[in-house]
Parts: structure tokens; sequence; C-alpha cells
DNA sequence: ACATTTGTTGCTCATATGAGCGAACTTGAC
DNA sequence: GTCAAGTTCGCTCATATGAGCAACAAATGT
């Protein structure tokens, strides 16, 4: 009979939730005091045998916030709930957060890729007013579908009836002295200077792997990919290519990617990452752990993920 | 922006239920008075936004079992929530029933069949004792198994110390006449006696089809089944048919079975009613309405399937 | 055997909360 | 516009509840 104490755990919950009784009662009724009733009650919870959840789709986890908050220093953090249409609800509450962001930034550096873009389509209208929209990595004519890169910054200054200034450049160039030479003309160099001004950022991430949008774009090879994850790669940030400890894997390779710098990025006041999916677990934790951003967007398991290979030192 | 007040309770609900803060705290977080927060809270329990919910094996459904016993006019119900595993559920909520039964029964009447038995071996040792159970239904002999009847109610018995009387009879036979000599002799009366005056019962339910035990027994055909259901029979109570409204189908077949009559049932003090699963919300609903048991044990399936074909008049 | 730690219990008391109630405010019909 | 009906609001007040504490009990080490 020792499960005899959770049974009346289990019985004290339900006369407590589901009946509407009070402390008191139920303590009479059962014959205990109304004080193990509350301290049954506050187990219950504890132990899962109560659970309590918010069902909706804008339904965020702020345990699991305060949790990434604490373990990974992060300035703020939003959790949504593990569902299907997992990216939907990420993006929706990036696009939240981005709205509610005090004080509104000036100048906003984005980068693109099918996260961002779907990001940009769920800011409402007028989510502010007057906002710069910079793209901080190149892109912009190599896309098959031209312009995803273009339309996502488009999209987001629209909203805000603001401006968007592209980068006119490729993501990454084929010789090291034509990246040099592109940085150093008038127009682009002007961008590159007002996106390390920007006030906050907003970017996601790319997995190592041949999926990616680079790859699709055609400034990587497949083979390109392989020989990147051979020497650490975990994906990609603003088109440079990281290893879990948020390093740049491949010197000859940055060079020749054009966009803000992770430093730079590093060094910013709110940088908010996005992201979503399993596949995405290990870029998210070399960013997240390497102190590429302040702010973090992302789905229930990913956290959790996170934090268990964050484990709590009392 | 219609959706901005329901924002508003999700956002309510979150603070307050994952992040333990005071509905005055959100108040002066959100800007509104501490009572517009307590009645978002209860709008958003009522509208299902915030979902509380018992996880347990033993769990039980206490709103659905009020409503039960108010609409229904019946004495007790037991509802366990949904899952797989769900006759081992209500089996095991039929048992803790009958152990919490009081006054302890002096004499306990049963049917058997497969629920009958899940209930039978789901009961701890030491749930009574000296409690005489007496077998209501016949059926020892032409059993394939034979005993699955006489093991059931050996079994309640001999965990409670006490003793079985079972039914030495077939459960249906080939001609009245053959009934009611079989009813004469002496050792049967006896048995149907003690059973007529049974302090409770405990039975279940068979669906009318080519599954039900008494055409695996070899009582009956699947034809005649099949010709029953066209009568109109939606199952069957301790051997006899009943329809919709809890009346037999078919007197020849009825004046031929063996066992306690539904008018003694219906005339119980206690008849405790276990059933489970789709196939049987039917027959469910017909001992239920019929005023067949007293006692209902069932599943929230089941409950909800009875509550809806009974709406509320208000 | 005794001290020490650890966990449990019933309690006081400050605080959190919901029921109930008029006041203010919408809404819709004329 | 004006009124009636319905809704929402902020509030008072009685009640429900959890934090914190001292007394006690049970385990654990010496």
């Amino acid at each position: 009979m020792i499960e005899t104490a959770e049974l009346q755990t289990v019985r004290v919950a339900e006369l407590y939730y589901d009946d509407n009784k009070t402390q008191d009662e139920i303590g009479a009724l059962l014959g205990i005091t109304r004080w193990k009733v509350g301290r049954l009650l506050s187990q219950a919870r504890d132990d899962g045998i109560v659970r309590i959840e918010i069902v909706h789709p804008r339904a965020r986890r702020l345990a699991l916030e305060r949790e990434l908050r604490e373990q990974l220093g992060l300035k703020d953090a939003v959790v949504v709930p593990d569902s299907d249409a997992l990216s939907a609800r990420v993006a929706q509450a990036a696009a939240d957060y981005l709205a509610a962001l005090r004080p509104v930034p000036r100048t906003l550096g984005v980068s693109w890729g099918r996260t961002l873009s779907e990001v940009a389509g769920r800011l409402r209208d007028g989510w502010a007013t007057g906002v710069t929209v910079v793209q901080i990595n190149g892109g912009v004519s190599l896309n098959r579908r031209a312009g995803t890169a273009a339309t996502t910054a488009a999209a987001i200054a629209e909203k805000a009836s603001g401006h968007a200034i592209l980068l006119p450049s490729p993501a990454i160039l084929e010789r090291a002295e034509t990246k040099r030479a592109i940085e150093a003309d008038r127009t682009v160099a002007g961008v590159l200077k007002l996106a390390g001004a920007a006030s906050a950022y907003l970017y996601s991430a790319g997995v190592a792997d041949e999926s990616s949008v680079l790859v699709d774009s055609g400034y990587l090879t497949a083979a390109d990919v392989i020989e990147l994850v051979r020497k650490g790669a975990v994906g990609d940030v603003v088109g440079r290519y990281i290893d879990a400890n948020g390093n740049t894997v491949d010197p000859g390779l940055d060079s020749r990617t054009v966009g803000l710098g992770l430093d730079q990025l590093r060094a910013a006041e709110t940088a908010i990452f996005v992201v979503a999916g399993e596949a995405k677990h290990d870029v998210a934790r070399a960013v997240v752990t390497s102190g590429l951003c302040t702010v973090l967007v992302t789905d229930e398991a990913t956290a959790r993920a996170l934090l268990i290979s964050e484990p709590r030192v009392p």
C-alpha cells in the first residue's frame, strides 16, 4: 500500500481542480488538515500529476524562458509550445516580439532565409513607424527566386512605414580580392557601415548540410559543405559557417563572405535569434553559448535541448 | 485587432499559471486592475484556454460524474479519463468503488464476462471480509474455457475471505419447459433466491452482435443475434437482450434464460453497472435510462455520449 | 545510547482571491 | 437624440491560501 499517499494526492487534486472545493472542505472530507491539503496540491503540481496547460496558438512557455535567461545569460527568451506548424508559431512569436520591442529600433539589421521571410509575413502592418531596415548579409543577385532576401527586408520595412536598404552584393565571392574590392565600393561600404550601427538585429541560422540555402543558391556546392562539416561546421549565421564553439570554421571562406562580422553581432545591444526545429539544435547551441545573440526565439524542444546541455550548477 | 482581448487573456494565464505571479502583479504589468485579471482568468478556464488536467492512472472526472448523477438520476457515478488501456482503467475504478462501498454488502450478486473478470482481477486481497458472492446468471457448463463465470465470482469472494455461490445452470436453455424445470430444482431455486436478496449487484453488459460471449459460448448463433437486432436489441444484460428502452426484445428467448430478472435488478438498492468502450454506448444508454443501475462506472467518452443524448433542460 | 540531521506537522498571520453590488458605459430599438 | 437592456467596471468585504516558524518525529551518523 505504498501508493496510498499518491492516490490521496490524486483525490485531493480532483476535488480541488475538478470539483472546485476549498482546501478546507477537502480536508474535512478526507480527514486531514487544510495545510496538508495545500501541501499535497503543490506537490501534485510539482510532480506533474496536475498539469496546467495553456492551449493557444500564441501561447508561450514562460518557465522555460526564465531558465534560458538565467542559465544562458540571455537578455530575453521566447519559447512557444511544441506543435505541428512549428515554424509558423515561432515566426509569429518573433514577429510579436519585434513589434513589442522597446525602445523601438531606429535601424534594424536583418538577415534573410525561409525563417526570416516567414517572420516578415507575420508582422502586422504598422508594427512600428519609420524603422530603417538594413540587410546585414549579401545575397541579392545569385538567388534563384531573385529577391527572397530583398523582399524580406522590404516587407519588414514597408509594414513599419520605413524603408529598406539592401546590400547589393553576393553573399560569398569567389576570390578574397573581389570581396575586398566590393567592400571598398562606396555603396556597399555605406550599407555595411549602417548595418554595423543598427540598434537591433534579427536573424536566423542555417544547418550545415546540402539542403542549405547557400547551396541552393549556388554559392557553395554540396561537396564544399561536406568539407566544412569535416572541419567542424554546425551551421551558418549571416552566411558565415561556425563550429560548435561559435568560431568560423574556414578563414578562407569567411574572408570571401560579405556582410556583418560575427564580432559585430556579438557586440550588439540587441540581437534577436530566431530558430525552430530539431535539425537546428546544434547551430542553436553554438549561437547561444557563444554569445552571438541576446534574445532567443524558439520552440520548446529546442529550448529543452539547450538547457540539457547546460546542466544546472547549484 | 479583434484578437487582442484573447491575446491578453493568454498572456494573463501564462503569467499566472506559468510564472506564478499574483493577479495584482499581472494587473500592474499589463495596466489593468487586478479584478479584470481575475475575470480574465476565470474566462480563460471557461473557454478552455487554460486546461487543468490530472494525469494519473487512477484519476477520475468528477465534473462528469456530477452531471451524470444530476441528469440521469444516478445514485453515484465513476468516470475515468479516456486513454489507451481503457478497460483496465474502468475495471480498476470499479474495483476501487466496490472496495470503498459502504455499507459493505453482505451478499454481492455478480454477472460474468470479460469486464467482470478484469474487475475481479483488480480487486485487492482483503477488499472486504466475509462477503458472500452469488452468481446472478447462468453459464457454467457450456463455456469453452470452462469456468470463466465461476472463477470471476470465486476470485471476488476469495479476496474478501468470503465464499462464492455459483448458479449451476446454462445461461439459456433450448426449451422453456426445461428452464422452468431447472428453476424448480432445489439447488438452483436456492441460488436464485439468494441472488434476489443480495444487498448489491455488480454487472456489465454485452453488445448485440456476433462477437457476443453468448454466441461465443454457443448459446446463440450469429443468425439468432441478427434476428434480435432486427427486433431492436442493443445488447444483453445478465444474459437478457434489451432494446433501447430497456425492455426485453424477445419474450420467448427471455423465458428460456436462467438468472435474475431485469425487474429484480431495477428494484435493487445498489446495482453497479460497469461499461467501457464505444461499442457499448448504445447498451449503456439503454441500461442507464431504463433504471437498471443505480451506480455507473465508465469512461469519459461513454459518459459524454450519455449526456449528449440527454440534453440539459434549463 | 546519544547527538545531529532531515523531514513532517499544525499553527499564526499577512496576503491573495472571488462573490456580490452599485456605477458607468455600450448597444440597439425607436 | 432618448430610453431600456445588457454589459463591463471598480470596488468592499468575507474568505481562501501560502509563507514562515516552532514543535515534533524519523532517520542517520558517531
